[in-house]
DNA sequence: ACGCTCATGTAACTCGTTACATGATTAA
DNA sequence: TTAATCATGTAACGAGTTACATGAGCGT
C-alpha cells in the first residue's frame, strides 16, 4: 500500500509546491483515497529532503510567512515510477458505520436509523465535494486517468447512497 | 475510528472465542470493514485480559494444541457498549489502484488497461466471497442490521466494477 | 513428501496521529 | 473582534505490521 512519502513525490511530480500546498492537494484533491496531515507532511519532506529525493528552495515574502518550496529530483522521480510500476495492492477500507451495524445487536431501533441517516448525510456531502472539484479541474486540466478516479469516487458513492435510501425507507415501514 | 480492541470485543459480545477464531471471523465476516492479523490480535487479547475487560479460560486438548478461550467481562461489555453509542466517524479509504492511475501520468496505455483488468478481478472476487459468505450466514444465523453492511459491501463492489468494465470499454476504442 | 488446519505468541519496527508551539495579514 | 488564510515545524505517543519462532495431526 502506497505510504506518505509516494503520495507526496506523486503531487510533486509536475510541480514544485510547499507542504501547505500539499496539504491542499490532500484535501482537495485526493482525499478520496488518501488522507494525511501536516504532522506526516513536514517530517517526510524533510526525510526525502535527506534522502535526495527532494530539494527545497527558500523563498522570503515581505507579508507573508516565508515558504519552502520542494522540487522532486531525478532520485525522486525514480522512486515515483518504480512505485507507480509495481502491482497494485487491495485497497484498506475500514468503515466505523459498518462496524456499528454489525455488532450493534442492542442497538434501539431509532439508534440504528440516526446511524443510517447520518451516514447518507456524509456520504451525500462528498458527493457535492467530488462533483465541485471536478468542475474545477476541467478548467484546471486534468487526465482522462485522473477523470476516471473521480468517476469511480461518485460511482462508489452515489451507489452506497442509493442503497442505504432503499434500506432505511424498508427498515422504516 | 474503531480499533482493534473495539473488533474483538464485538466479536466476543455473544459467544466466547480463541485468537485463532477471532482471526477466523475477521478474514471471513468482516474483512469487508476491518482487517487485522494475529500480531494484533494476541497482544491485544493479552492487554483486555490485564484490564478486566475478557477473561481467559485454558483448554487442554489431546489430539490438537492447546487453546485458550476468550470470553466478553462485563466491565468490556461496558466499553463496547460506550463505543457503539458514539458518532461513527468517517470511514478510512485507501487505494493504490486509485493512487497509481492519478499519478500515472506517463505509464503506458497497455500499463492502465492492465491496471483496471487487476482491479476488476480482485473485486469480482471479492462479490464472489462476499455472496458465498451471504449464504452461509443466513443458514447459521444473521441480523437485519448485519445484512445491511454485507449488501452495502455488495453495493459498493459492483458500482465500481460495472463503472470499471464501462471505462476500460471505452478507454480500448 | 507436501501442504493445510489447528494453535499461540514475541520483538523490532514503521508509519502516522495528536497535541503543541508560533505568528502576521486580511476580510467580515 | 473574530475567524480564516498563509505558513512551518517538533515531540510524544499509539496502533498495527512484518518477520520470526514452534509444532502436531491429517489428507492426498
Amino acid at each position: 500500500m502506497m505510504k506518505g512519502r509516494e503520495v507526496i513525490l506523486g503531487i510533486l511530480r509536475n510541480k514544485p509546491q510547499t507542504g501547505y500546498e500539499i496539504n491542499d492537494v490532500l484535501k482537495n484533491q485526493i482525499s478520496y483515497f488518501y488522507d494525511g496531515t501536516y504532522g506526516m507532511i513536514y517530517p517526510t519532506l524533510k526525510k526525502l529532503e535527506q534522502e535526495g529525493k527532494v530539494v527545497k528552495q527558500t523563498i522570503i515574502q515581505a507579508d507573508k510567512p516565508n515558504k519552502n518550496v520542494f522540487s522532486i529530483t531525478a532520485a525522486g522521480k525514480k522512486e515515483l515510477q518504480t512505485y507507480l510500476n509495481s502491482d497494485a495492492v487491495a485497497e484498506v477500507f475500514k468503515s466505523d458505520f459498518l462496524m456499528k451495524l454489525f455488532f450493534g445487536d442492542n442497538l434501539s431501533r431509532s439508534q440504528i436509523i440516526n446511524l443510517m441517516e447520518k451516514e447518507i448525510q456524509l456520504k451525500t456531502a462528498q458527493i457535492n465535494h467530488l462533483q465541485s472539484s471536478l468542475q474545477q479541474w476541467e478548467q484546471e486540466g486534468i487526465t482522462d486517468s485522473q477523470k476516471i478516479t473521480v468517476g469511480y469516487g461518485l460511482a462508489h458513492y452515489t451507489a452506497v447512497v442509493d442503497y442505504l435510501n432503499q434500506q432505511l425507507a424498508a427498515f422504516k415501514q
